[in-house]
DNA sequence: TCTCAACAGACCGACTGACTGTCTGTTATA
DNA sequence: TATAACAGACAGTCAGTCGGTCTGTTGAGA
């Protein structure tokens, strides 16, 4: 039997199902049979719509990128909330680490996902280091940091949250927290901010208390 | 005809069929086929010798470790060159930016070759930073730097200089540059050292002066 | 306003070529 | 003669193609 639906719906449809399978069996252990399958088309029906297994993968980390990048400009843009609070919500919102979204990154790290993490990881290092730099300068223009080079601090923090947080690599809690209390640590220096001031993601970060276990 | 072979011999002949042909079409675009015309023997052979493509990849990764690890070791040993000095000349062993053996490099940073980069790059961030850690400390030992994370410190100059040496963004020289002063920079904000005092590095990536172009 | 032909685009499913890994058999060497 | 090195036919899978079919829409004529 054949339904006809509206090419955007369709779209979407193949692209949840395609989001829940490289997450379950990652990009290269899904064929696209499996995808056909879940959404109840034939072949002809999938190439219709996306002209290779690869652009469906660039849809889904388009389809990402739209979602966490307007979350993360719209953060950026309140003035209301401190710049300290506003670099939390905006690293939770990206779920570069743990945080509400955390799911989205999860399935990203696997090996299998190499391509994926790999494209993904620019995207994000890319558009949301221009947003963090911009709240930094804001930090600078209230003497909060101090640093000549907003952007590269941004890129330098961005990566290494990236690389930490890496869910191929496996690591303890304890090692975990550690992690986060030198990343504070530095983030600080580079910043050029006052110590401790930064305290306040490492508390952010997945009900750590900031490293310490006393 | 039948030529046989001593079995490491073989294995050497595949790996550097292999390693040219990733280097020419990346991984996913090289076929096994490939590699056995190149080598000139027949599909039982090389799976005589490894049990599957993949693996083929990771004894090459095993090569490269034992190579650049090996080198990085023998440097960072040798007390009789300043501490400054043989953190530059390690990393370019590595050649995570320029240097002698940046061709290595070359290849991997291609996102055909993606899933070839994650791996290289768990093995280099994983080997070459405590080696650098341990020059650190000496450093610290001696006064020149200040920092009560010296690993740490190292795993963000690593993640930092691998993401911006990645050959799939394009960057222009300027850009470059200026971007390896940036580095500079940071670092030395990390590691407490006296402003200018690794300007050294700058000036060993690839001909660059220390990003100002006159 | 109703009808129907013409069209565009959504969809089908058999087919192709390519590729990886296996298996049985053969040759050389210690 | 036993064992490791190798050959090559083969099976199974998968991504992508292609000619064709179905369906919703549109617009002209009655």
């Amino acid at each position: 039997m054949r339904i006809v639906k509206d090419a955007e719906e369709r779209k979407n449809e193949i692209l949840d199902a395609a989001d829940e399978l490289f997450r379950l069996k990652g990009f290269d252990g899904t064929s696209t049979n499996d995808i056909l399958e879940k959404v109840g088309i034939a072949r002809g029906g999938l190439y219709h719509h996306f002209k290779s297994k690869e652009d469906i993968m660039d849809a889904l980390i388009e389809r990402y990128k739209v979602r966490l990048l307007g979350a993360a400009r719209e953060i950026a843009a309140d003035r209301s909330i401190p710049v300290n609070e506003r670099i939390v919500r905006v690293v939770m919102a990206m779920n570069i680490s743990g945080g509400s979204g955390r799911e989205i990154m999860k399935h990203i790290h696997k090996p299998q996902n190499a391509l994926m993490h790999h494209k993904m990881q620019k995207v994000i290092i890319s558009g949301v280091t221009p947003i963090l730099a911009g709240i930094i300068r804001e930090g600078i223009e209230q003497g909060q940091f101090s640093t000549p080079f907003p952007y590269e601090c941004m890129e330098v923090a961005v990566a290494y949250a990236s690389s930490i947080f890496d869910d191929t690599v496996e690591m303890t809690d304890e090692e975990r927290a550690s992690r986060i209390q030198a990343f504070i640590f530095n983030t600080e220096r580079l910043l050029g901010a006052e110590r401790g001031s930064l305290m306040c993601i490492a508390r952010a970060f997945g009900g750590s208390n900031g490293g310490s276990h006393e």
